[in-house]
Formats: structure tokens, C-alpha cells, sequence
DNA sequence: ACATAATACTATACATAGCATAGTATAAGA
DNA sequence: TCTTATACTATGCTATGTATAGTATTATGT
């Protein structure tokens, strides 16, 4: 999948996957994986990100003496996620537009 | 809407608008008014692109002294929206991913 | 006993695309 | 004469995804 593509929505993607609980990035990755291939490389940055934008909160936990760090979703993380539903669907104009377009020719 | 969000789509975007006939800078900047806002610094640049991959060809026409620029897709043009399409599909995943998470926090 | 895979994270550096801003230049309308 | 519309070019910024490499421990296989 184009990487460009997926701009704006592996941030909002991550969120997601701590709705239910909190989980640690190497985790993360692996329940992501039926949903899209996320790498090391681009997890741990949004990771950062997002905590530094508050969305995301963060606590360590001890786990066979090295320490695990766990993430939780804030308010602000959540609102995060409902503005990103509300522009994928002003993104959606856009592919219905062109798949029409494209549906114009073959016609 | 978010800039990150529109990565990938506008150019895809824009060789859709040339589907029906050709066209030039400004007039496509208005026959997408409808679609998604889309500004001059951002659309030349594509325009640029995509003759460069050749997606697009382009001539000149004068007009009032002056030269307008048309463009019109290519077979490799074609392609790349046909990809753009499949890529959506994939996308789409990812949003229903999220969908379902914050539904399932309301139930 | 040794090698490999899995676990878990950090750091550096890069490419790409959208966008702001500014500049150039002509024609039409108020 | 001033503004608006037309039509395009050029420079530079920022954010995001990604490759690559490095560090370090534990579990598994041979």
C-alpha cells in the first residue's frame, strides 16, 4: 500500500487499538497486524507523538527486569479520533469522485 | 480537513478531472471547487509530477497573447487511478478498524 | 553449548506531498 | 484607475511514514 496513502491514519490507527486497554508497542504491532503492516520505525515515533500531544499517556511496568511501556488513551486521544471520522469523510468525496469518473469512461 | 489526510488522493485527484477532457491549471482548480478545495501552490506542483512520471502529457494553446498549459492523462495515468482504487480498499480497513474500536467503547 | 528467533526499545536520517507565500503578467469590469 | 479574474512559476517549510542500525534480554532449537 502507498505510504502516502496512509498518512494521518496509522496515528489514529494506534489510538484505536488502545481503546479497549492499554498495551506496549511491540504488542501494539502485533494486534494491528490483520489491520495493516505497521513497523517498528513508524510505531515507536507516533508513539512519542501522540504522547506529546497528549492523546496518549504513559506508565511503565517491570517485565523480566527490563521495563515495558505501557500507553492509555486520554480525552483529548479519543476527540482525536472523532475528528479523524469526521475528515475520512470529506476523504470519501474525493474517492467517490473519482471513482465516477473513472465509471464515466468505461459507460 | 487535515493535510496529512489528503496525501496520495489529490494527485489522483487531479488526473481524474482530466478523465472527461482536458484541461488547465486554473480550470481544474475550479472544476474540483466541488470536491475539495485545492490551491494553486498545491496543484502545479502535481500537475509537474505527474507529467514528469508521465501519467500526463501536456500542449500549449494561446489565449489572449498568453500560453495555457493543457494537460491530458495518459494510459499510465489511467493505471495509477486503477491503483489508487485498490490502495482505497485497503485504507478503508484501516478506517473501519477505527470505526469499530470507538463504537464498541459506546455499546 | 551455541545459534537463532522473539521480545522491546532508541536514534539517525531520508523522501514525499501538501501548502504558504511571493512574484510575474495580462485582460476585463467598476 | 483600481480591483478582480486569469494563469503560471519559484522558494521554502512541515509532517509523516520508513529504512537502517544499534542495544539488550529471554526463549527455543539443534
Amino acid at each position: 500500500m502507498d505510504a502516502q496513502l496512509k498518512k494521518g491514519s496509522l496515528e489514529v490507527c494506534v489510538l484505536a487499538a488502545l481503546m479497549k486497554q492499554d498495551s506496549y508497542g511491540y504488542k501494539i504491532i502485533q494486534s494491528l497486524d490483520e489491520v495493516v503492516d505497521i513497523s517498528e520505525s513508524t510505531l515507536y515515533p507516533i508513539l512519542r507523538r501522540l504522547e506529546q500531544n497528549e492523546c496518549l499517556q504513559s506508565y511503565s511496568v517491570e517485565h523480566n527486569g527490563r521495563l515495558r511501556k505501557f500507553y492509555s488513551i486520554t480525552d483529548k486521544g479519543q476527540e482525536r479520533i472523532k475528528e479523524y471520522l469526521l475528515d475520512f469523510k470529506e476523504l470519501m468525496n474525493i474517492y467517490n469522485y473519482i471513482a465516477r469518473e473513472v465509471k464515466k469512461d468505461v459507460e
